[in-house]
DNA sequence: TATTGTTATACTCTATAACTATA
DNA sequence: TATAGTTATAGAGTATAACAATA
């Protein structure tokens, strides 16, 4: 998804500012993931590895099929950045385990999105707590 | 489905509500593009085309490659969405000019995508104002 | 020479369907 | 029977490179 916010005479309306902020965002972070030669499907599976897990529970947290997330590992397995373990409790199942290589990687990625860094720079303490509180609110929190 | 998204837990900080906010964002706008036999990418072209115009600045305004933009067009050209013209002033150039079908097609997708409505629904004339300030001066604006 | 757009190619994402191994 | 994961397949998005036609 893509977008520009053009500045539009007075296109201060709220939908707009929504779709504009969406789209600064997304760019950014595609832009971090593709600084580690990621892809953004690739980062989704590998900030999610903070503990070993199974992939079911993946396709499931990230709303995609199982065999998506086959995929999305095997490459990141070929790359060195996560690895397969069998389940100690379940013969099925295996867990995903993000390597050390994976860890530094991860720890790339975060460096590399400013956004939300930026974003905390540019609001007071004030304006960051209205901020996360309407968004909240926003989604039906 | 689009692997870009959200988590379960909820730590009340920013970068977190943003993260939150902008997944819940992107998912139903995906919805909604779905709802209508569109991908994402097709969207972002078709509603683009309020006026005719020429590839390469759809394409340097959605930040992709030119080719890109030539087989979205051929996809959506294809299901008779969309229609080229030869531009009268540049022989190089065609022009891209969303149907009659591509109109109602575009009416449909806005009608489905319910997530701004709502936001403005859950907020009061002032959060309102106050949310489009703070996500402008989030941006930098 | 530079620009507009296309074609060919290759890789990734994604879902569906069919399959296995295990529960 | 149901679940965890894989494989095969196919459609779509994306970029790069090479190309044609025009500016």
């Amino acid at each position: 998804m893509t977008v520009t916010s053009a500045a539009a005479t007075h296109a201060d309306t709220l939908p707009r500012a929504l779709y504009d902020f969406v789209d600064a965002y997304d760019r950014a972070y595609e832009a971090a993931a593709t600084s580690q030669q990621l892809s953004v499907a690739q980062v989704c599976v590998l900030i999610r590895l903070d503990e070993k897990r199974g992939m079911s529970s993946l396709a499931t947290e990230l709303g995609c099929d199982a065999s998506n997330i086959t995929q999305i590992v095997a490459r990141l397995e070929s790359r060195g950045l996560v690895r397969r373990e069998p389940s100690p409790t379940d013969g099925r199942a295996r867990l995903i385990v993000r390597t050390a290589d994976g860890d530094r990687t991860k720890a790339r990625f975060d460096a590399a999105f400013e956004f939300a860094r930026d974003v905390t720079a540019r609001l007071s303490a004030q304006e960051r707590e209205q901020l996360t509180s309407l968004l909240h609110k926003a989604m039906g929190a």
